[in-house]
DNA sequence: ATAAACAATTGACACCATCAACCTTTGAGA
DNA sequence: TCTCAAAGGTTGATGGTGTCAATTGTTTAT
């Protein structure tokens, strides 16, 4: 019905707080179109996250918890931080997750507030499977020409490097 | 305690599924490498997004409400289709923000069942507002060299055309 | 020793999401 | 025409996600 037919609405707009990132106004276009190209095919990508995690009876969330957790065990209040919420919210999250026998909370010894979370040894094999899920390219990216993937690829190390 | 204990496991995942893009073996490294780079970068990006919409009191998924409905009227059953959800959470939805002022429910003539929304005049100011934040580049855009900003554009619109 | 700060939990409340059941309207077919 | 299946939307029940305020237990600083 509507394929982005008149999408000048977001082309036009002007970003009303100042360049946080110091770059000039010349520059800003740029970084904003390609910003802009970016978001719509992850935001339209990420619509599918919810299904991709239902398929392994995990709610979006979980999931997230599950992939951070795979580094290392993980105090309650640095998992909170890592998801950008309350505490008080990760105390429910991490109560399923123990129900159902994927992770474990661990009293630390040196100091007994905090409590460490670590994943079982059905928690770390469904996290293998679900990473194996993520991490499958979806078709936008298969189907680029090669030369786009290296490229692609290229940036995304540059910039991870210096965020 | 548990395996994992280092990261890298990412890397050395095996996708269970057949290569659903038809692509080579020898590809398929590459487009993996690929997405899983950007999906790190914009999984971590997107945490922001609830912190963003809620600077218009919007809910994430309010705001992206508000991001089709600009786009024109929409059936209630079409709005389900793009949030890729039941329709009876799309009522419940439409309820808070019609009772907001940002959107109306009118029947449609030709078909007395459907519902179309369409914004109204408050709703139409404040989804240029958050459109115009939304698309604010974020720092790992806005520090990129000029080049990769340039480089990443021109593959976004390849990869959007083709999509 | 007392007070301040911190980690986690609890309870109250709102939103998001699904499913099943329902009502109205529409569109075909007997 | 009359009936009946299908579709659009709503309602009610249930559960996960999220916030805030208040609480408990444990450090840490004064």
């Amino acid at each position: 019905m509507n394929g982005y037919s008149d999408s000048h609405s977001e082309q036009a707009v002007r970003p009303s707080g100042a360049p946080s990132g110091g770059t000039e106004v010349g520059e800003e276009g740029l970084a904003q179109q390609a910003w802009t190209l970016l978001f719509s095919l992850l935001h339209t990508h990420m619509r599918n996250f919810p299904a991709l995690a239902a398929e392994f009876e995990l709610s979006p969330v979980q999931a997230h918890v599950l992939r951070q957790l795979g580094e290392g065990a993980l105090a309650m209040s640095t998992l909170a931080n890592y998801l950008s919420c309350d505490a008080s919210n990760v105390t429910g999250l991490v109560d399923r997750l123990e129900a159902r026998g994927l992770v474990e909370r661990r009293s630390s010894e040196q100091d007994r507030r905090v409590k460490m979370l670590v994943l079982t040894e059905a928690g770390a094999e469904l996290r293998g499977r679900l990473m194996a899920r993520m991490f499958e390219p979806p078709p936008f990216v298969t189907e680029m020409p090669e030369e786009d993937q290296v490229a692609l690829r290229d940036i995304m190390r540059r910039a991870l490097k210096t965020q």
